[in-house]
DNA sequence: ACAAAAGTGTTGCTGGTACACCCATGA
DNA sequence: TCATGGGTGTACCAGCAACACTTTTGT
């Protein structure tokens, strides 16, 4: 079979949106770029689709090569193609956004990325339309976490309610009643609760829990709600 | 500045999914593709990303292409980067799908694509992965329109509120009581009465019901939680 | 007059919010 | 024993589902 004859054949990239939390923010993790063009300054994480990968390939990779982590929440979240976002040639990137317990990465030591944690009020300037990339997963993560339980992929596998309202409230920047948010995660049945309390934020201490993963699936969908009116979501809203 | 080296460049094409109501039937429009591989197969309308064009221009162009409209809403929906999905040469798609009034369409003559609505249960074979393409686009439109006022992008300027809520059930498949429905819809703040009447569809006629531009946008995220639990919704979950 | 579809009234229930209160424990 | 954060009890209220009822008009 012959090729399609006169049409433009272009780079395409990965980049990954990666959010962490550590217990008291939420943060955004990013590397020094390594080459020209716009050598040493911030960026997100990517890097090339190679010839035998899908693009879900290429971000898994990316992203391990980063952070040695496997089995990390990926999700697609949206495709750039302005033909003039990479000064270099033209490169359409396709944007993944991951959600990671920060603590895990804070153990890489191999860092040949001089990779970074912000916070996400204190990101600094990004090459290229990889703020813009940064704006988009946030208010993607606003939205979807209103409507499905994936903040938890942010927390370690055993946590207390009192850090996940924490989590929430970093998401949301706002405050939750203590007593009704605990009831209504509680009632989503997707915790089971540990033996063990937590005894460090407090005297009485809290109980851990544990995601329930058999649950989780199938209650993916039954979340949605949870968040009723978050204030400045937005699914992109194309009308072209 | 020189450019990436040693990186596979490859095809980016464009494909849209155009649903359509027709007052009765939510269709999908499809068309014949002209040229090898797969002539004359059924095949989502798309086409090849010109050398200085985004994404974007070129959904737009090929949309424009094929029903002559402008203005429809369209959106990104997802990116499919399989190595193996064009048998010929290796292409990534990026699918968008657009909402119209099929009524519209119809009245197109110059159908240089031997272009077909096709009503959703009764899609043909589509070349490539375009099927798992329309799966993912008629996912999508059910959750979207569970959250946000989008299928009013697919009823004509006037419209009654029994179509609409026929419109609602065709694509969640049950159905809803009408004086619920009717106080609910008129309740979002998103519709202006007209002094008109439907009298085609019952002896007592229907108010016609024009969409509140400046609302709309407003009240985009407001009307979150319009349909409180859909069955069989469900976001793209991938956990990699 | 009757049938048929549009649209209104009404009631009971669900579930969410606000906030007072009790509990466990370290210092 | 007191301060602190974890967690429970409860009363009120908005909004929704169900369904009976009224309205309008063509035949």
């Amino acid at each position: 079979m012959t090729k399609y004859q006169k049409q433009t054949r272009l780079l395409a990239a990965v980049d990954c949106i990666i959010f962490g939390f550590d217990g008291q923010k939420l943060n955004l993790l990013v590397i020094q770029r390594a080459f020209e063009p716009e050598i040493n300054n911030w960026s997100l994480m990517g890097g090339f689709i190679q010839t035998d990968e899908s693009a879900d390939e290429a971000a898994v990779r990316v992203l391990k090569k980063l952070t040695g982590l496997e089995g990390v929440y990926l999700e697609q979240l949206y495709t750039f193609a302005d033909p003039l976002r990479d000064p270099v040639e033209r490169t359409i990137s396709i944007a993944y956004f991951a959600l990671i317990d920060s603590n895990l990465y804070k153990k890489q030591l191999t860092d040949e990325y001089h990779a970074e944690w912000f916070p996400l009020e204190e990101i600094p300037d990004l090459i290229f339309d990889h703020k813009k990339m940064v704006l988009m997963a946030k208010e993607n993560l606003r939205y979807k976490a209103a409507l499905h339980p994936i903040l938890f992929e942010l927390l370690p596998p055993m946590f207390t309610i009192p850090l996940l309202q924490s989590l929430f409230e970093e998401v949301y920047e706002t405050t939750f009643d203590k007593g009704n948010f605990s009831r209504k995660v509680i009632s989503t049945g997707l915790l089971i609760k540990q033996k063990e309390k937590d005894k460090v934020n407090s005297k009485k201490g809290a109980f851990y829990y544990k995601l329930d993963k058999k649950h989780y699936k199938k209650n993916f969908n039954k979340f949605l709600h949870f968040i009723r009116n978050p204030e400045g979501i937005s699914k992109t809203n194309t009308s072209l």
